[in-house]
DNA sequence: ATCGCTATGTTCGGTAGGGTACAAACGGAA
DNA sequence: TTCCGTTTGTACCCTACCGAACATAGCGAT
């Protein structure tokens, strides 16, 4: 395989030390991630952890009813398998491809076996893990106590910041099953979001159009999240 | 210092091996944990990690506006003060004693030092990690999904979890602030319970008459909490 | 025994969101 | 162009919960 590949692409692969790169890169495979794919099974034992560079990854718990609810959202900034090296090896949730796009792949026990040097890499993905943490308890916050127009423009916000450009390719319907709520909820919340002239959709699409809008109208959780992700993973120099 | 100290009413000290206990012991210190107590401040650095044996701190988030959420408890089963070794040394969190008690206090960089050895005491705080990760993601989804009445009876659930004997100590106000919810809420749940026999109360006390009745009432969430605790932290030998 | 504080109980109106049922509109396929 | 499935819009009632204001009842201190 030739794998001169954009690693950069992941800011989790780019900031991995050179040295540890050389071992770990030619086991990374390029994968396609297709919307509404399965990364994991609530349970199961994964066998792979995956990086998304495009793509989006939603960890949803999905009620014995069937209804379901977003935990947290993985994009190009982080990984999507941390009960790997956490030491369970599956857990509770479900991990969806919300977004379709591309990400890397990488056989669980390579991983594991480089997080267990203890080095770098260790502590790269225990502050990824922290930043995860925050965002999990940021969304039992915003659960309990904001309106759902709020958790709008939060899901869309973190969305937003995991792709590049301004469009998102996702009904409300979809949307919907994230956030826990009715389809006619997220109708609503988005025409309002529209009349105001910071969102235009269509069928299945989304443009944002009023970014700075969309933060002012979402709750504190969004900049929480935010700033915990940029404390623990600055910028990092790969190399 | 003789501290022989019964370190067996803390299952994670517990769960470290002799070797490395020795090298621990010697700097836990045995501390009061009084109703209400701050042990972090949201945003501070912690200089020190707490291993509650009697008593139960819960962590949560105080929003802008002053309201309040409980993102996890900790007791005999944990640690508070995981982003100390995750990397990040603080959390958007505060961390609150919510039941009165004894504990163990360590100076963070011993306990730190200790995690980077990357012995079993890595793999044991690593794996309890991830069982507190269970307890916020089931917490985003019970506060999306489920009732008051049902949340409260998980929330008296993971308390008796943490205690001997089947009282608590804590008013409804007390409760309301650890919900989210408005303490009218709870009295009027509470009462419920009372009038079927379930609990009884008097004023900063409640008794658990009937444990199997709360676990029927309850929703899902406790019970996929508690399995993952049980599965990532199985009763551990020490020694 | 009395006072006063704290904890609990009660009430009323308001509202966000759930459940349901259906209508309209868009867009791709034939 | 027409058809059909998918996506979005609208309407209705209902319930759980919030906000606020206030009433009662334990319990400790004096």
């Amino acid at each position: 395989m030739t794998i001169a590949l954009d690693r950069n692409k992941n800011h989790l692969l780019a900031a991995i030390p050179a040295a540890e790169w050389r071992c770990l890169s030619r086991h990374l495979e390029p994968v396609d991630l297709s919307l509404a794919q399965v990364l994991y099974e609530s349970g199961t034992t994964m066998t792979d952890m995956y990086f998304p560079t495009t793509a989006i990854v939603s960890l949803l718990y999905v009620m014995e009813n069937g209804s379901s609810a977003e935990i947290a959202v993985v994009g190009n900034e982080g990984l999507v398998g941390v009960s790997l090296f956490m030491g369970g090896e599956s857990t509770p949730s479900r991990a969806v491809v919300q977004s379709a796009g591309q990400g890397f792949k990488i056989d669980a026990q390579i991983m594991k076996d480089s997080f267990n040097k203890g080095g770098p890499v260790m502590h790269l993905l225990l502050r990824y893990t922290q930043a995860l943490i925050t965002q999990m308890a940021q969304t039992a916050v915003c659960n309990r106590h904001h309106s759902l127009d709020q958790q709008l423009c939060r899901w869309l916000l973190l969305s937003l910041d995991r792709l590049q450009g301004t469009d998102l390719l996702m009904t409300q319907e979809l949307i919907s099953n994230m956030l826990g709520v009715r389809r006619e909820g997220v109708t609503e919340a988005a025409m309002q979001l529209q009349a105001a002239g910071i969102i235009r959709y269509t069928r299945g699409k989304i443009s944002v159009l009023d970014r700075p809008a969309l933060e002012r109208r979402t709750c504190e959780c969004y900049a929480v999240v935010k700033k915990e992700y940029d404390r623990l993973l600055p910028a990092q120099m790969a190399v």
